[in-house]
RNA sequence: GCGAGCGUGGCGGAACUGGCAGACGCGCAGGACUUAGGAUCCUGUCCCGCAAGGGGUGCGGGUUCGACUCCCGCCGUUCGCACCA
């Protein structure tokens, strides 16, 4: 990639450093010469080096953000160094609520303020020197992308995986719109305040829970998924599988009431039984006399939202219905009641109460006096339960459960704690579910050949008190001719939740400039799955869950090869300000730009790199930022000196041995994210070459090279002041020699009882009696010993020795 | 409440599978060079002690020749999830 011939040199060889042109200079040069441009259809060592692209916000990048881009692509220039192909393409996640609040909050269309967040962000990025391939830009606003959002909606109902059902939503009776769950505040609207109710619509699912298996299954092949523990822990907790059994309690009509348990071993302990609320069967079995205050609680509990009737206080609450259900195992009658801790779109709505043995039921039981019987010892083994009695509790939940399979009262059942992904949002700023309703012929998908369904540019934007969705006020949108029979039929108004935008983006990448297909398959059995991914562990479960489920179904239905599509996935740390994480909310967020434009961004990038663990994130002073500044000028002054230096002197052993281990580790803290002693080991490195006035040629530039991914500016004007022509992202990794890591003359430290008195100096691999003779001719530790008799001595090669006396 | 993690100098943080606690950086102190220093260079910097030595990784126990690291019990803190039967 070098060119024929350079351009003067922007700075004399031993001016001092000055970041400013030395990044203006490379910046444009790695533009000019497509650096960071691989060849997508002829890479022959593909590297997808992806980071969870950012939402596009008015306040542009914050210091968070900086830290977790510059990681994810320290980390990128690393493999490329490695001699990877990296791909490192970056793009904007911009439809959603957050944009579309603030457009409302200031009174701007976001169709016009999103270009203008994106013009800023891709400033930021591009000054912070990332090694992204601008040529694959992507934002899931553009029609060119969100064509393929829909297409991906398309493929999900025609596979039978998307559906449409009633759900609630919060609804705000004096705005008459809908709030998402984060717009409701102490279950009050977060702009009127008024009391926030549920309404029940109708919206689309996808059916998420189909996989939930599988989604599972795959998080223990590591083959598929090298993950964090914590990541994939989140995963299998909202996942949620547990196995139970359905049990049937019959009526005194008989109809009965299913309900599933955990706990089928406690089943004789069940002393009555709890509905939802919304249960179907409640309106039938009320009693007459019950009938005003079950209905009175159906209404109360109708008009909580839904945050606080998940979230809200724990008082239970609840009424009886008049009705009784048979426990059958005990086969007495048992009272049945509602009560909104029992949920309805968890297992059948309805369970059995054991307030013996479950803390909610026996709250519920004190509160309205109801029987508790205890049906578990403390031997863990059933009591009370006639013919289980005396069983271990563990081999009577299987007993029961074949007891009832066997007698048709039940069944064992696994049970997920994942609900069904609801992707309707009754919004404006969203790609539009691309469906047409018709009179005669029902739901009818939009044909693929008319995508992408525009999002018209209205000027009433905002939800109004009509209750009507934005889009349905736009006539000439709303209504169209039915794709099948032709007759005057209606768009679907709803728009689809951004997770959907943000599950499929890493496929469209690579094939941003084709608008005949959403991904090229070529190309995506190339790049494909994403070799690293880096992003906030706050995405552990939905964005990486819906990710993993839209891949799935894509395999499955055969556009793609693989069905995990983040083979290594790595989170960043958080960058704390002032004891917590940087929000606006609190007030402590740190912009970037006035830090780069004093101290440069190759200085910024190494000094959030030094912070702390990346995958931990660190605390953000800006106290430290003079240290790598530091750090770059004295590498710089030894650069100039090397220059002059033929490479061709004896190197003290001491400095040899530095020189090989510091690449070995930091070539394996880079492996592992440990940007923080990477770093550290580079400076040792540096301070003994200082100190020992060694120049040497080939160290320095070594040291250049593990530089690079920290600071890329700055490593390319010393490269090139090496005399280089070619990038220094085109040169390889340097190598270590194991053999030159050890040195020949070794410390070892000396205990006497584990106390540490001194230290001696034998040959390397010394075998015990070297070392314990060197030992105890020495002057401290023969005090210490002080003539008595050695009992035991415990060497550590290479290391340590311990000398045991009485 | 449940789950996961974390507690080390004045500060950010190092310490491999149990083997010299405090790497590296910031800050601070003293010195050099300077008309000057918020530049640069040198020296020092966990605590007590002149020293020899002693103490020390949130607290209390344990295992071990040896514990920041492993085990048990507390305390504090952060992040998820949150009435999931």
């Amino acid at each position: 990639m070098s060119l024929p011939s350079l351009p003067p040199p922007s700075q004399p060889a031993d001016a001092s450093y000055q970041p400013d042109l030395v990044e203006a200079k490379w910046q444009a040069r790695w533009a000019e010469r497509h650096t960071n441009e691989p060849d997508l259809d002829g890479a022959k060592r593909p590297f997808y080096n992806l980071m969870m692209f950012p939402y596009p916000s008015a306040e542009g990048l914050h210091v968070g953000n900086m830290f977790a881009f510059t990681g994810s692509d320290v980390f990128g220039r690393f493999k490329r160094l490695q001699g990877y192909d990296v791909f490192e393409p970056i793009g904007f996640d911009a439809f959603g609520i957050h944009s579309e609040n603030y457009a409302i909050k200031v009174g701007i269309n976001p169709a016009e303020l999103i270009p203008k967040n994106i013009a800023n962000f891709r400033r930021q990025l591009r000054r912070i020197g990332g090694m992204f391939d601008w040529r694959h830009e992507l934002s899931t606003t553009d029609p060119a992308y969100y064509k393929w959002t829909q297409w991906i909606f398309l493929q999900l109902l025609k596979a039978g995986k998307a559906y449409k059902k009633a759900a609630a939503v919060n609804w705000c009776p004096k705005d008459k719109t809908v709030l998402a769950n984060e717009q409701v505040i102490n279950g009050r609207c977060e702009r009127c305040d008024t009391l926030v109710e549920q309404r029940t619509l109708e919206q689309w699912f996808f059916r998420i829970t189909a996989y939930a298996d599988r989604l599972l299954r795959n998080l223990d092949d590591r083959s598929k998924m090298d993950w964090p523990d914590s990541t994939v822990t989140a995963q299998r907790n909202w996942l949620g599988r547990s196995e139970g059994a359905e049990i049937e309690f019959p009526l005194e009509h008989g109809k009965s009431i299913r309900v599933y348990s955990t706990r089928p071993d406690t089943l004789f302990g069940a002393t009555f039984m709890v509905l939802a609320p919304e249960h179907p069967l409640v309106p039938e079995i009320t009693g007459s006399a019950q009938q005003k205050a079950v209905n009175a609680y159906r209404t109360q509990v109708a008009a909580k939202d839904i945050v606080s009737r998940k979230v809200g206080e724990r008082e239970k609450t609840g009424v009886f219905t008049g009705a009784f259900a048979k426990n059958p195992a005990t086969g007495r009658m048992i009272p049945v009641w509602i009560a909104d801790y029992v949920l309805m779109e968890y297992g059948t709505g309805a369970i059995m109460a054991v307030p013996a043995h479950d803390e909610r039921d026996l709250e519920f039981a004190r509160k309205f006096a109801l029987p508790v019987v205890t049906v578990i010892d403390e031997q863990e083994r059933l009591v009370d339960s006639g013919e289980f009695y005396g069983m271990p509790a563990a081999a009577a939940k299987s007993a029961i459960i074949r007891w009832l399979e066997e007698t048709g009262r039940g069944k064992g059942v696994i049970q997920y704690r994942v609900h069904d992904w609801c992707i309707s949002r009754q919004r404006y700023w969203g790609p539009p579910i691309p469906i047409i309703y018709c009179d005669r012929c029902g739901p009818v998908p939009v044909p693929e050949k008319d995508l992408p369904v525009l999002l018209p540019l209205i000027e009433d934007f905002r939800p109004d008190d009509t209750g009507i969705s934005p889009l349905a006020r736009h006539e000439e949108w709303y209504y169209v001719p039915c794709p099948t029979c032709g007759i005057r039929a209606r768009r679907e108004t709803d728009v689809s939740d951004t997770f959907l935008d943000s599950a499929w983006y890493y496929l469209r990448y690579p094939s941003t400039e084709l608008d005949d297909r959403p991904f090229d398959r070529e190309r995506t059995r190339r790049w494909l799955p994403v070799t690293t991914y880096i992003g906030g562990n706050e995405h552990a479960v939905l964005h990486l869950l819906y990710s993993r489920f839209v891949s799935m179904v894509l395999h499955d239905l055969g556009h793609i090869h693989f069905d995990e599509p983040f083979a290594k996935f790595r989170a960043h740390g958080l960058i704390v300000k002032d004891g917590s994480k940087m929000s606006k909310s609190r007030g402590n967020v740190v912009v970037p730009d006035e830090y780069i434009a004093k101290w440069g961004a190759d200085t910024f990038r190494m000094y959030l790199m030094s912070l702390g663990p990346f995958q931990e994130g660190g605390d953000f002073r800006d106290a430290g930022i003079s240290g790598p500044r530091r750090f770059l000028d004295k590498v710089w002054a030894l650069v100039g000196d090397a220059t002059r230096d033929a490479g061709s002197s004896e190197i003290p052993h001491a400095v040899l041995a530095k020189w090989h281990k510091t690449k070995r580790k930091v070539t394996e803290d880079l492996e592992e994210l440990k940007y923080n002693t990477a770093i550290a080991a580079v400076t040792e490195l540096l301070n003994l070459l200082r100190e020992q006035r060694c120049h040497d040629r080939r160290i320095v530039q070594d040291m250049v090279l593990m530089i690079a991914p920290f600071a890329p500016h700055f490593a390319e004007e010393c490269w090139e002041r090496f005399g280089h022509m070619a990038s220094i992202f085109d040169t390889r990794w340097p190598e270590w020699d194991e053999r030159f890591t050890v040195e020949e003359t070794i410390e070892v430290v000396v205990q006497v009882n584990g106390k540490t008195r001194s230290k001696v100096s034998v040959h390397r691999d010394a075998d015990e009696s070297t070392v314990v003779e060197a030992a105890i001719r020495d002057q401290v530790v023969k005090r210490f010993l002080d003539g008595r008799e050695i009992r035991k001595k415990i060497l550590v090669p290479n290391r340590l020795l311990n000398l045991v006396v009485d």
